[in-house]
DNA sequence: AACGGAACCTGAAAGC
DNA sequence: TGCTTTCAGGTTCCGT
């Protein structure tokens, strides 16, 4: 379940498993994955071209193909992007398949909240276009956070989700940056000091620079896939002792979505 | 416009 | 053991 950083070593894998290559063979049977166009559009699109790059933005990713076309692509929950040798056969929840020369690029999705979206003109959807401030690739401070988020009357850790906004925080390390600037995730959005905000945005971009660092391989494992470890401070600790103070992590529940923080170093 | 909640899906773990 | 419930790091849509 792939957020920001996932994301981003997911596009530094397929750069240097597809840049500069060509596409031999395409394979995108009919899901949902694949919306407002056919898979066979896509497979039309992909085959015969080169893959100049694989850029990211958010939680998206776009393979840039010659001729300027590009295939947008989300993992949703559970989309996954590994490569196999190109004889192997199809990987359970396999729903779509990208082979090279020498290599085969398959994507998997159970849950099938990912999306495919071909672009063969380059125009990017509109969800792409919507992104907010990409704090690896724009760079962010107090400032520019101040600035995106700082008039908002929610609290700050479901304005943090918001896409339109900060584009590639989700659940976990909205968590893990409030909990690395000592911020209570309930508080208002607007009541953050500019001093507060900067520490956030230092916050944001240290878990961001962990979880980089920690989860990079050729097949990255989401932490709540069986037997993944847990490489985060606080995110699913409920119930165990702050790694700052030792009090007890609580869990509540914000919009939905469940959110653990510390009743003691997090100030309200 | 903004918000909460349900919906979209599957699979694993926890609960009974 | 096996059935049921809960939960999951994604977005989107719908009603208020």
């Amino acid at each position: 379940m792939p957020e920001l950083p996932e994301v981003e070593l997911t596009a530094r894998n397929l750069s240097s498993w597809l840049a500069g290559r060509k596409i031999v063979a395409a394979a995108v049977p009919r899901s949902r994955i694949v919306r407002g166009a056919s898979g066979a559009a896509i497979e039309r699109m992909l085959v015969g071209r080169r893959v100049n790059g694989v850029e990211r933005r958010g939680k998206w990713l776009a393979l840039r193909l010659s001729g300027g076309a590009a295939l947008y692509a989300h993992l949703g929950m559970t989309g996954k992007w590994v490569t196999r040798p190109r004889a192997e056969g199809p990987l359970p929840h396999e729903r779509a398949r990208i082979d090279t020369r020498d290599r085969s690029v398959r994507y998997r999705d159970p849950r099938m909240f990912g999306r495919l979206v071909p672009a063969p003109e380059g125009v990017a959807p509109a969800e792409w276009a919507a992104l907010g401030i990409d704090p690896l690739r724009d760079g962010l401070d107090g400032e520019r956070l101040g600035a995106a988020i700082a008039q908002r009357s929610r609290a700050v850790k479901e304005v943090l989700l918001d896409q339109a906004l900060i584009a590639g925080v989700g659940n976990i390390q909205a968590q893990e940056a409030l909990f690395r600037a000592r911020i209570d995730p309930r508080r208002p959005t607007r009541s953050l000091t500019a001093r507060e905000l900067a520490q956030l945005a230092r916050g944001i971009a240290a878990s961001i620079a962990h979880t980089l660092a920690v989860e990079s391989g050729p097949e990255i494992s989401y932490v709540e896939e069986p037997g993944a470890p847990n490489p985060f401070l606080i995110y699913a600790r409920q119930g165990q002792p702050c790694p700052r103070c030792r009090t007890v992590l609580q869990r509540i529940v914000q919009a939905g979505r469940a959110t653990v923080y510390c009743p003691r170093c997090q100030r309200r």
